[in-house]
DNA sequence: CCCCTGACTAGAA
DNA sequence: TTTCTAGCCAGGG
């Protein structure tokens, strides 16, 4: 396991239900500004027990290939969506 | 070391 | 508003 991947589990690891954050976010908070690319990697190969519907792009758009279990999930948490995009993103 | 891929982004057309 | 382009980073061949 590499120091970014250990890095960014344990972000991801710390969310709180209804808490949602963008792929730059985490990248920058798990100390690795600019990979927000490499985030969504993990998040695509990691076997690890992740809370990846808590993910969306920057804009809150649900870019995973799962975007119907991803709102799904999401509402259940009580986030609100509104075309398909989370209305309020973990802001700067 | 080179080249390509992708659950990304910001900015220009 | 939608589409393209050019940077970005970690992985894999």
């Amino acid at each position: 396991m590499s120091a970014f991947e250990d890095a960014v589990l344990e972000v991801l690891g710390a969310l709180q239900p209804g808490e949602v954050v963008t792929y730059g976010e985490v990248a920058a908070e798990a100390g690795f500004p600019g990979a927000a690319r490499a985030v969504g990697s993990i998040l695509r190969t990691s076997d690890a027990n992740i809370p990846w519907w808590r993910v969306v792009g920057a804009g809150g758009q649900l870019r995973s290939p799962h975007p119907g279990r991803q709102k799904r999930l999401l509402e259940m948490e009580g986030v609100s969506l509104r075309n398909g995009k989370v209305l309020v993103v973990r802001n700067h």
